[in-house]
DNA sequence: CAACTTAGTGTTGGTTTAACACTAAGTTAT
DNA sequence: ATAACTTAGTGTTAAACCAACACTAAGTTG
């Protein structure tokens, strides 16, 4: 086992996840505020230290399970942030990851509140803890790129949506308009996603079909 | 600082490097071999435990410099390795980085040896120590992808290359033909590289220009 | 039933990409 | 010296892809 040398017991490993999900038109994340010094009042992403008998990834997942309680949310490994003093309690070395929750698993009812916790779109955050501002951007940059050339979008909504609402959410992350019919054409060429029978009922204007993604798996595709 | 519970005190943090370079028309990756139990002979690469007092990064860049006596050597972390028993000494979690060096800094006389070191093409890789087979793939997916959107093959070639040799090195790398004409004009489009007014001398044929790279910093441009 | 709102659909010109072959300028062998 | 050899260097064209563009359809509301 480990040496009992000193100089190797120091490591503090910790995990923290970005949440993300799409409220009220903007892309958010899900933060809890923090109740002790030195950063009462402020807000971070959950997360916590990884114990000895957990992997990094299990350590993860089971910070997620606990804001969330839904199954198959996208959960990737995003980057290692371990500069001396990014805790002011000592060396803690926090390995990032984020995590894509759909509209109908928001529902903050899921999530345990001992403290405060709440989304924040990421125009607007709160002031962060730690170097969570970093991290949360880091997580934004990627997300942003993954959603460019692959399809978990699929994450992002509900099981069923309408061709419209697929566009906006692009529009929201990408930060940028799209045109509707060559964004039609794309979606069909990459067979992202097929018709069912059902429309949407009681909106003041023409239903629109309903639509599910084709593929629940992540995959390469050169969407934008 | 941190707490003196034994939970949280268990976890040692280290960095594995994949150092890769371009040697005998392959992509290769410098390992260096075992000399003790439980992998005595077995190859790994570069690598070592985080001190305390050092960031994860300064470890990684270490590391590297103890292989390859070089400035500026391209390096970026990669993945975070977290499984339990990775390491059959106890838990040791491991902030992977790559590393890409020149034709020219490949002397392995630039290498201190304490045991053997060695270049080996990521096609005939010997027998590898912990998950480090894991560990290069990883990379080597990266550094494929990298090198597809970005302008980086500059930390693979010497000062001054011919474009023939350019196109070799990426053709090398990416596993396929690139056309010759068309392989000049994009480079062109991008301003890739600079001619510089001297001229392969001594080689059976006629002499082709050297040319430099015109910018020596990371930069996203959609080459392939 | 008129006004309103969002759904849904094709065409075209411009740009980018992929496929293609020959001449130029050296060295080496005779 | 010259012929054979080898790699350097250069444009054109057809096909695919992309970006820009406007109108009709089908519901609800007043």
């Amino acid at each position: 086992m480990i040496k009992k040398d000193n100089q190797y017991k120091f490591a503090v490993i910790a995990t923290d996840i970005v949440i993300f999900s799409v409220k009220d038109e903007e892309l958010n994340v899900l933060l809890i505020e923090m109740g002790k010094k030195p950063f009462k009042g402020l807000w971070a992403v959950p997360g916590g230290l990884v114990k000895p008998t957990k992997t990094v990834d299990s350590s993860a997942k089971r910070n997620l399970h606990n804001m969330i309680k839904m199954k198959d949310v996208y959960l990737e490994q995003l980057y290692t942030f371990g500069k001396i003093d990014r805790d002011p309690y000592g060396r803690v070395v926090s390995v990032a990851y984020f995590a894509i929750v759909p509209d109908s698993g928001i529902h903050l009812q899921t999530v345990k509140h001992d403290t405060s916790v709440d989304w924040f779109p990421i125009s607007r955050l709160p002031k962060l803890a730690y170097d969570h501002g970093e991290i949360i951007h880091a997580a934004c940059e990627r997300l942003r790129a993954k959603l460019t050339y692959t399809n978990i979008m699929y994450c992002l909504l509900p099981e069923e949506f309408t061709l419209s609402e697929l566009q906006k959410r692009y529009e929201i992350v990408l930060y940028k308009k799209l045109d509707k019919r060559n964004f039609r054409k794309k979606i069909g060429a990459f067979n992202l996603v097929k018709k069912t029978d059902k429309k949407t009922l009681g909106k003041p204007h023409r239903p629109a079909n309903l639509f599910q993604f084709s593929k629940k798996r992540p995959e390469i595709i050169p969407l934008f």
